[in-house]
DNA sequence: ATCCAGGAGTCCG
DNA sequence: CGGACTCATGGA
C-alpha cells in the first residue's frame, strides 16, 4: 500500500489500471444509496475508527487519490485506517493486466473493458454488510432492495451530520443480534429475510463467523462451503460475498439475474442465456470471473 | 393485471 | 442428486 501522510489529509498512489472516475460512476448508480454520497466530483464516506465516526472526502489530485477529513482533524490512526479502507474498498491490491489481457481477446468482454478501463471491483469490506446486502437483494427487484437497506440503515445505523448533510454507517451485527423478527418485519422485511439476517448477526456476535477466519481458509471451496452452511446463504450469496468482501477474483455468481441481463444485451439475444450457455461463454474467464461479472454489471448502468 | 426480481429452503422421489 | 413447490412484495 503506497500512501503519503500530510497530517490533515493523505494521498494514495493507486496502482496501474485505476480510474477514480470510473469507480465513481459505479458508486453513483443508485439514487437510493445512503452509505456514500457523491457531490461535485467528490466521494463522501463515513467510516468508524475505534468508536469514532470519521468522514472521508475522496477526490483526485494529479493522478493521486486525495482523502480529506472535513468533519474533524484526523489522528494518525484515522489516517492509516482511511488509507487501508480505501485500498480494500477499491480493490487496489489487484493487478489487472492479466484480466485485461484475457478480456481483450474475449468476444463478450473486449468492448466493455475498453470502455470502462480502470474500473475496480468496488467491494463491501464489512462482512455483515456484504451478507446482509446480498440477502436483501435475493429474489426482489433492486429498487426495493435499496428501499429496505435504507430503512434498515436509518433505523439501526449510526450517523454523522456535517454541514447540513447526514452520513450513515451500516448497522453493526451486535445491534441486530438482539432484534426480533417483528422488528425487521416492520421495515417490510419478509419473515425469511428477517430470520436470515438476525441469524447471521447472532452467529457473528458469538464469533462463529469471522471474516479473518474465512480468509485464513484460503481455499475457494472451503470458504464457499463455510458460507453456504449459513442459513440464508446459497451459492449465489456465497459467490457474491467472496467477490465483494473476500476479494476472490474467481468468485462467480453464475445464477445472477443482472449477469444474465447484461449477457443478453451484449450478445443481442432475444432471451436470457441458460446456465449451460453461460458456462460455455465464461470458459476463458477462468480466474477472473468476478471481474468479468462486475464489468458486465457496470454495462447495465449506461 | 401479470410477470419478474442481483434466491434459498424444503420436500419428494 | 434433480425437480417442483413455497415464501413474499414492490416495480414495470
Amino acid at each position: 500500500m503506497n500512501w503519503n501522510d500530510y497530517h490533515s489529509y493523505i494521498e494514495i498512489t493507486p496502482p496501474q489500471d485505476f480510474t477514480l472516475q470510473e469507480c465513481l460512476v459505479f458508486l453513483g448508480r443508485s439514487e437510493h444509496e445512503n452509505l456514500h454520497q457523491i457531490r461535485d466530483g467528490y466521494l463522501y464516506k463515513l467510516i468508524k475508527i475505534k468508536d469514532e465516526l470519521v468522514l472521508l472526502k475522496i477526490g483526485e489530485a494529479a493522478n493521486l487519490i486525495r482523502v480529506e477529513f472535513p468533519a474533524s482533524a484526523p489522528t494518525l490512526e484515522a489516517r492509516r485506517k482511511a488509507a487501508t479502507y480505501l485500498w480494500e474498498w477499491f480493490d487496489l491490491s489487484q493487478e489487472l493486466e492479466p484480466f485485461y489481457e484475457m478480456a481483450s481477446s474475449n468476444m463478450i468482454l473486449h468492448k466493455i473493458v475498453d470502455e470502462y478501463r480502470g474500473l475496480r471491483l468496488i467491494g463491501i469490506p464489512d462482512l455483515f454488510e456484504a451478507l446482509t446486502w446480498a440477502i436483501l437483494g435475493q429474489q426482489i427487484n433492486l429498487a426495493f432492495a435499496y428501499t429496505l437497506k435504507k430503512r434498515f440503515v436509518e433505523e439501526y445505523g449510526e450517523s454523522l451530520t456535517f454541514e447540513g448533510s447526514t452520513y450513515w454507517l451500516f448497522p453493526e451485527y451486535k445491534a441486530i443480534a438482539n432484534c426480533s423478527i417483528g422488528d425487521l418485519k416492520m421495515l417490510q422485511f419478509s419473515t425469511r429475510k428477517a430470520e436470515y439476517i438476525i441469524g447471521i448477526a447472532q452467529l457473528m456476535t458469538s464469533g462463529k463467523i469471522r471474516k479473518e477466519d474465512l480468509l485464513h481458509l484460503k481455499d475457494y471451496q472451503q470458504i464457499k462451503q463455510s458460507l453456504t452452511a449459513i442459513r440464508g446463504v446459497g451459492a449465489w450469496t456465497a459467490d457474491y460475498v467472496m467477490m465483494k468482501c473476500l476479494h476472490f477474483t474467481s468468485a462467480f455468481p453464475i445464477a445472477d439475474v443482472g449477469l444474465h441481463n447484461a449477457l443478453k444485451i451484449q450478445l443481442g439475444l432475444e432471451r436470457k442465456p441458460t446456465l449451460e450457455e453461460i458456462e460455455v461463454l465464461a470458459k476463458n474467464w477462468e480466474g477472473w470471473q468476478a471481474y468479468a461479472t462486475f464489468y458486465l454489471w457496470r454495462s447495465l448502468y449506461g
